[in-house]
DNA sequence: TAATTGTTGGATAGCGCTATCCTAATTTCA
DNA sequence: TGAAATTAGGATAGCGCTATCCAACAATTA
C-alpha cells in the first residue's frame, strides 16, 4: 500500500457521464465530442457517427451549468410579461416557452407588474444569468432598459406589437388598427354615442384609445367624455364598476367599448343584473376574445388576438437570433380578427 | 518590443466583476470572500465588512453558472404544474415564483398537462439541471418519477394536498373534506338529488368526488347516477355541456356540484339562457373560487381555496429544506373556506 | 511543382466559482 | 500547564465544458 497520496488522488466525481466519458469510448479528443454535438465546426462524418454512438450507449447529456460558464451563455431565455392574472399573458407565455423548450432552451418567467423600474430591475437580474435570448412583452420602456438590452448583446424579440423600427424584433398586430375597425364596426351598427373604457393604461390600451379616438374622429362624432380611463387593473368588478358609472351618464351612451374582455364581461353581467338590454339598449364590445367571452349572454363581440400564434412565431424567431441565423422578417404582424357576436 | 507572447499572455476577460476583483479590492483570498458571502462558515467580522464594501463598491455579483458547476447545485426551482389554462396554477405559481425570487431562486416553470409520462420526462430533464429545488403538484405521480425525486436528493414539496406521509413535504387542504362539507351544504339546504359533475378527472378531482359520495351515502341519498365524469379538460363549454346533458334527465336533479368553477361558470350561463332558475329549481356549486365567480347571476358559491398562501407557504418551507435549515411541520394543512352565495 | 489557401483534429488554458485539505492560532480542560 | 480540540484563513485542485491557437494535411492555384 503506498502511504502518500498525491492531492488530486480522489478526485470528486458526481456519477456524471461526462464529455470525457464520451470522447473515451468514441476514441477523440474531448474537443471533438463538443464540436460534434454542437455542429459548430466541420467534423469528420465518420467520427460524428462514433461520438453519437457513445453519446447514446452511455446516455450522456451536456451539462448546462459547465457550458454556460465556458461559452458565456446559458440555454435559457428570460420572458418578461406584465401580469400572470391577464389571461392574454399566460397564453403568450405558454406558447412561448413550448416552442422554446422544443429547441432545447429553459424559459425563466419573470413578472414586471406593468411597472418600468420593476422591469429594469428583473431585466438586470436575469441578465447576470447570461440568458441566450429575451422575450419582452411591447416596445414602450424606459431608455434604461433599452440601453441594457441593447448593451448586454442578447437576442431580444418583442411581443404584442408589431414595430418597423430598424434593429428591433417584434411579432404581434396593430392595436390600433384593431381598434380602430371595432369602432368603425359599432359605427357601421348604427351607434353613435360610443364610449370607450380602459384600465390599467399601459401603452396598448393607449393605442387601442387613439384607435378608437381616430374612427369617431372621421365620423366627427369624437367626445372626451365619451373616454373613461381607468389606471386600475383590468378586472371584471372593474368592468361592472365602469358599466354602472357610463350608464349613469346623460345624454346616455348607445356602445361601450372595452379595452379588455375582462372589463367587457363584467359590464355584460352587470347589464343582466340590471336588466339593460344588450345590445337593444347598449352595444358592448370587448377586446382580445378572452376564456369565457363566447359563453356570455349575450355573447360578447370582441377582436381575437392570436396569442398563441404570437408566442410561437416570437420564440422562432428567437431561436433564430440565438443561433445566428438570419431572420428574413424582423417584424411579424399576425394580424388579428373582428368577432362579431351577440352584444352589438 | 517582446516578440514571444506566452500562450496565457491574454486572458479572455468578460468584463464582468470576480470573485478576484473583490478579493484583490479587500486584500483578502478569494475563498475567503466566497464564505464571507455565502456565510457558510465563519468569518472575521472585519473581515466579512472589508468584504462586503469591496462587493458594493466594485458591484460584484456572483456568476451563477460558476457557482452551479462548482458547487453542483443551481439557485433554480422547478415547478411542476398541469396546465396554466387553468388559473388555480398559475395563482399557484405566481405566488411560488414571487417568494422564491425574493431569496434569490430563479422558478423553472414545466407543465404537465395531467400527463404522467410527461411529468416524468420533464422532471428528467429539468435534474439535469441541477435544480436546488422541486415543487410539484398534487402527490400522484408514476413510481419511476417518484424513484427519480427520491434518487437525485433535491429538496421536494408537493402542492395542493396535505400528505401525512414520512418523508413527504407537502402543503394544501384536504380535497376530500372540502368536497364533504360542500356536499353538506347542499344537503342542509334542503337539496336531496344533488349531482356531481367533474371533468379533467385528475387525482384532486377523484378526491372531490369521493368527499362528495361520503356525504350523500352517509345521508343516505347516493346514487351512482348522479355521477357525470368527463375526462376533458375542465371548461365553461364543456361545463355548460354537462348542464344540459344532466338537466335533461328524468327524475330531475335539484342541485349539481361541479369539481371546478369555470365548468359552474358555463353551467350557470346555460340556465341564464335556458331560463332556468338557480337556485330555485337547481342549485348550483363551485370549487376554487375563481375570477368571475361572484360576478355570475347569481354570484357562484365555491370553496375558496387559498392558492396564493399555498405558494407562498410551499416556496418558504422549499427554501428552508433547500438552505439545509429544518422544517417543523413537514405537512402543511393551509385549510379552505366555503362560500355560499346566490347560486345555492 | 511550389506556394497558397482551406480543412479538420487536437492540445492547452481557462470560464468563475467552491470543495477539500492544510496550517497556524486560539481556546478548552484534565 | 501541556495536550487535545476548536477556530479561521488560505492554497490547491478541480466542476465539465468551450474558446483559441496549432499543426498536419488536402485542395487549389499559378
Amino acid at each position: 500500500m503506498n502511504k502518500v497520496l498525491s492531492p488530486s488522488a480522489k478526485p470528486r466525481s458526481t456519477g456524471r457521464v461526462t464529455l470525457a466519458d464520451v470522447a473515451r469510448a468514441a476514441s477523440v479528443s474531448p474537443i471533438t465530442v463538443s464540436r460534434a454535438l454542437r455542429g459548430e465546426r466541420a467534423v469528420d462524418a465518420a467520427l460524428v457517427a462514433r461520438v453519437q454512438a457513445a453519446v447514446s450507449k452511455l446516455g450522456y447529456v451536456p451539462d448546462p451549468a459547465a457550458r454556460a460558464l465556458a461559452s458565456r451563455h446559458s440555454s435559457h431565455v428570460a420572458v418578461l410579461i406584465p401580469m400572470l392574472s391577464n389571461a392574454l399573458f399566460v397564453d403568450l407565455l405558454e406558447a412561448a416557452q413550448t416552442t422554446l423548450r422544443a429547441a432545447g432552451y429553459q424559459t425563466l418567467m419573470a413578472v414586471t407588474h406593468y411597472d418600468a423600474s420593476e422591469e429594469e430591475h428583473l431585466l438586470r437580474e436575469q441578465l447576470l444569468h447570461r440568458p441566450a435570448g429575451l422575450l419582452v412583452t411591447g416596445l414602450e420602456r424606459s431608455e434604461a432598459t433599452r440601453r441594457l438590452i441593447a448593451q448586454s448583446g442578447v437576442p431580444c424579440v418583442h411581443l404584442m406589437e408589431a414595430s418597423g423600427h430598424d434593429g428591433v424584433y417584434s411579432v404581434g398586430f396593430s392595436q390600433r388598427d384593431a381598434s380602430f375597425d371595432m369602432t368603425r364596426h359599432l359605427l357601421e351598427k348604427g351607434r353613435r354615442r360610443i364610449a370607450f373604457a380602459g384600465a390599467q393604461l399601459d401603452s396598448r390600451t393607449l393605442q387601442r384609445l387613439d384607435g378608437y379616438r381616430q374612427a369617431l374622429r372621421s365620423a366627427g362624432l369624437h367626445d372626451p367624455k365619451l373616454e373613461w380611463l381607468n389606471p386600475a387593473p383590468s378586472s371584471m368588478a372593474l368592468g361592472s364598476q365602469m358599466f354602472e358609472q357610463i350608464m349613469s351618464q346623460q345624454p346616455p351612451v348607445n356602445a361601450i367599448f372595452y379595452g379588455n374582455d375582462d372589463l367587457a364581461q363584467g359590464a355584460l353581467m352587470t347589464a343582466l343584473r340590471l336588466k339593460i338590454k344588450v345590445p337593444q339598449k347598449v352595444a358592448i364590445a370587448g377586446f382580445n376574445d378572452l376564456t369565457g367571452s363566447e359563453h356570455m349572454l349575450p355573447p360578447l363581440t370582441s377582436v381575437n388576438t392570436p396569442r398563441a400564434e404570437i408566442g410561437r412565431a416570437a420564440a422562432d424567431m428567437l431561436i433564430k437570433l440565438m443561433k445566428g441565423e438570419p431572420v428574413a422578417t424582423p417584424c411579424i404582424d399576425v394580424g388579428y380578427t373582428l368577432v362579431v357576436r351577440g352584444s352589438t
